[in-house]
DNA sequence: CAGTGGTCTAGACCACTCC
DNA sequence: GAGTGGTCTAGACCACTGC
């Protein structure tokens, strides 16, 4: 009986604002975990309750809190393990700088860049970045990174992020190799997927003048847009690479 | 009974080839289904049987079967709709051809490549060509195409494909515009995946003349590794692209 | 050993599609 | 109305982890 109150209540609830589409339980049971995650309350590294126990906290059955979880592992934003338990992803800083970084050798094997030079710099917006991130978006943060791959510098990034989202962003510096593991741990913002445009551009006088490359060489310009688990786009980075040596690689499905 | 008489058997089976852990039954159900997907004893567009038919045949309950059928939804191989049915994804020469055509004009919107000129070639397999495909491989079909795209000639695509595979392929031109509809439904020859490396290079002598492009203007070659169901490399596809007026998009998750 | 997730079953009810 | 997939439940058993 409870159950089905718990039922109707949430198809009122969200038909309410959904053109009466009740969304399923255990996307609703889904959609909490990550209200957690995103204020906090679940951080990181944190163990979740067992199926059974979560179930019973939002009045389904496991099944239905099971399939809930199954969605938010595939989704990567939980990590399960038969006999452990449930917790929250946790990207180290090692395997998440990887995890968004493409960049791979002639046999396909990841290579480890080396941070090389970084700035960081707080400015106005450009029209361009409040159109991304919101017309109230006045200030930001731009960090621009140079790094070595096998001892040439070969990448350039120029990374955008809110001030409104991370705050005193200065005071943090050195800022570590991996950004989205730091946005993470240090401010609470998970980044969940990143759109990217690839272009094919030549080599200006900056480049020629911070990299290992000539003016006019071809270099790959990726301009990316980091969504995080609130579907915000919360950082614009542009990145340069002499793919000489490596090559941009990824699978689609 | 009987299915606790099923379940020893698979586990015999599989562990037998398999260092005893045996895969679970919505797995083996998959496999038997993509298995027969392959054999050519189900055609895209052939509606599967029901959940609970599926499961009487193979000797599993409904749920089960429905989780297999699940995780083929999930990889595209099948499709999915309530109150219709289950049929073999039909992969339409225009949806397809998006499938896998990553370039996206500045609003980020698909644009629609016309086939300009297209050359079919039966050649003998270079070196590469057959550590791609196995060194028994030893003549092959290159297909070369120009494309254009608003006008603009800025596409050039070579295709090569083992004469293995597909038999008397110089006998079908022209060909359709989208090979991999084409690969699937004359061939019996599903492509499941595509992994891709991306360089910035420079405009040669040959794409000048072919392409609306001059001599060393940057341009991005795509090289790519199609795997169809069966874990096999089909095709090896190099295109290059002029990134004037478009992008090459992808999502990281 | 207790507790966790992984698999599998059986059955209920609902929403959608098509005849 | 018959048949399909979508959701949800309840309960069983197994495999893995860690104390």
């Amino acid at each position: 009986m409870d159950k089905i109150l718990v039922q109707d209540f949430l198809y009122v609830y969200v038909a309410s604002m959904n053109e009466m589409t009740p969304l399923p339980l255990w996307q609703r049971v889904g959609e909490d975990i990550i209200a957690r995650i995103v204020s906090g309350d679940l951080k990181p590294g944190v163990m979740l309750p067992s199926e059974t126990d979560l179930g019973a906290e939002m009045g389904v059955s496991q099944g239905t809190a099971r399939r809930a979880l199954a969605e938010l592992e595939r989704r990567g934003i939980v990590e399960r393990r038969q006999g452990r338990g449930t917790v929250v992803a946790t990207t180290t800083p090692d395997s998440d700088h990887f995890h968004f970084f493409r960049l791979r050798d002639a046999k396909g094997s990841e290579v480890t860049p080396v941070l090389e030079v970084e700035t960081v710099e707080k400015r106005r917006s450009t029209a361009a970045e409040r159109e991304a991130f919101g017309e109230d978006v006045r200030q930001v943060y731009a960090i621009d990174r140079l790094r070595s791959i096998n001892g040439k510098r070969i990448v350039r990034e120029s990374s955008v992020i809110p001030v409104t989202l991370f705050a005193a962003l200065e005071t943090r510096a050195p800022l570590p190799n991996a950004l989205y593991a730091f946005y993470q741990q240090a401010y609470g913002i998970a980044i969940q997927r990143a759109d990217e445009r690839l272009r094919a551009v030549s080599a200006d006088a900056a480049d020629a003048a911070a990299m290992d490359v000539e003016t006019g060489d071809p270099m790959i310009e990726v301009t990316r847009r980091a969504i995080d688990l609130s579907e915000r786009v919360v950082e614009i980075r542009c990145s340069r690479y002499v793919t000489d040596d490596l090559a941009y690689a990824v699978t689609l499905r």
